[in-house]
DNA sequence: TGACGTTATTCATTAAGAGGAATAACGTTA
DNA sequence: TAACGTTATTCCTCTTAATGAATAACGTCA
């Protein structure tokens, strides 16, 4: 018997711009485990300038900074969240795992 | 003010591979108002290999075919939707029309 | 003031997808 | 049997996205 399922993607926007989807989350939460842009970036098998263009984007379009980038300094300097970046994080599982629900629901209904 | 929303696609899949998402449906819609693929795909701004390879997909997937093609006889073939074809048109409706809801509520949430 | 490890940026190459062009194959109809 | 308009298929080009390499810039600390 073929196996159907409903399945999808979803992502926050800020006016119509792509903000935030699960790889950009999954990205702020190994800055944070990390303190580290680069490394974060090598965890998930991704290019630190995709990761760093992600970063910029995700600053720019936000009301106040998600990430807090610095340059030299001790160990060279580092990354970490914000508060408002730690907050969306929370935020956005919640909205994924409610569409695991609607999603398993529309299965069922097939 | 920024305008933060919640956006994003469904799609359905057979076994895990991609069956059909909103372009494939509005395809099937089209191959029923004008009883042609390479119209259809026309009237879409496709090209009408991709929307006959889309189609071959479909049936391939599909327990029974969604859509028949015809080669050669008068007007020189044609393409309909079957019975299943657009029972399915039908339900993915509903579903889109769920996501749309849903879609809403999470954005009103942020 | 030099070493360090990070952030920041540019450049060139490669891979993949989209698209168009061209043509074969088909079956009815005049 | 020739014409017609569609389905069916192959091939090549072009554009765009992804990738890696290389290097500059920075600020602390020994």
């Amino acid at each position: 018997m073929k196996k159907v399922t409903v399945n999808g993607r979803i992502w926050v926007e800020i006016n119509g711009e792509n903000f935030l989807g699960s790889g950009r989350i999954e990205l702020l939460e190994k800055i944070e485990a990390l303190g580290s842009l680069r490394k974060a970036a090598i965890s998930m098998g991704l290019s630190y300038r995709k990761a760093y263009y992600a970063v910029r984007s995700m600053n720019e379009l936000a009301p106040a900074l998600l990430v807090e980038l610095k340059q030299g300094g001790k160990g060279g300097g580092g990354a970490k969240l914000s508060k408002s970046g730690r907050k969306i994080v929370i935020k956005y599982h919640q909205i994924a795992h409610d569409f695991v629900i609607f999603l398993t629901k529309q299965s069922d209904v097939l």
